[in-house]
DNA sequence: TATTGTTATACTCTATAACTATA
DNA sequence: TATAGTTATAGAGTATAACAATA
């Protein structure tokens, strides 16, 4: 039966998931961060300093716990808070040099795992499997586009 | 570059967990369940009433942490606790007809996104996905002994 | 002595709502 | 009026340590 197999590349999509989420979080912990801060920082890697609000979008959580977030990141030395230039209500947050380092180290990581996961793998495979990644994701973005039409 | 392969697949397997994640919180939402709690009841709908310390173990957190997912599932219905038959210091969770219906109503959510995902592809196509996906489950999971080892 | 589960305590992450300072 | 960020408050999930009841 094809649902067997359909099921079983569910199954181990899912696997993935938990083992990938492991290994991430023993990484970031190495670097004294926590899987709710460590996209704060490496937005900030990405595309330099940034309001709390763009930061808040970014990463798609509250006002409030973005406050929390930087409050965190502030006390453990990752980043700072400045002044805006032109708006005084903002808060402008950059990265530290400890900040920046870990950053880049986060970029490194993950080309080293791009490795670790793919490498001799034969092209072709690659392809069949990249392929199908792309189906799939369109898939699911449709459906949960359609879960929030309907609410 | 095959290294700007593997950081694609890499990060399209990235997101592929955001959506997934994403997807299934809204689907236990809509259950009454939330993230740590589902495993429990997908648990006890596997194997049966189990104790509480069966239950830690199986879902991965402290003794601490089960007693606080077994009074939240208590609370709202999903569970029982009863004596344990020969083990008077022991609790037996068991599921309620509410938390049946809802272990198999999961079983059923499973497969029919298996279904979504999967339905179409081609035999020969999902055939390598499932191949690089166990390589790289593989892969991953030895990464983790490794990194166990070291501490 | 060892184990099962609870209480005590504390930290992180999350949200909504009220408020302050600015635009 | 509207927006940026903080304080107030609350709840979920996580952990370690001390403790009671039982094995």
């Amino acid at each position: 039966m094809s649902e067997d197999r359909h099921e079983l590349a569910l199954g181990m999509i899912l696997q993935l998931v938990v083992v990938l989420n492991e290994d991430m979080t023993k990484s970031l912990e190495r670097d004294g961060l926590t899987n709710s801060r460590a996209p704060v920082v490496w937005f900030l890697g990405q595309n330099g300093p940034m309001t709390q609000k763009e930061l808040a979008t970014a990463v798609g959580v509250s006002a409030r716990n973005i406050t929390g977030l930087v409050d965190a990141l502030e006390a453990t030395g990752f980043v700072a808070r400045g002044p805006h230039p032109t708006d005084r209500r903002a808060t402008l947050v950059s990265l530290t040099a400890l900040g920046d380092k870990t950053a880049r180290a986060m970029d490194r990581d993950k080309a080293e795992l791009a490795e670790l996961l793919f490498t001799g793998i034969p092209e072709r495979k690659l392809d069949a499997f990249v392929d199908v990644l792309g189906e799939v994701l369109g898939r699911i973005n449709r459906e949960l586009e359609r879960l929030k039409e309907a609410g």
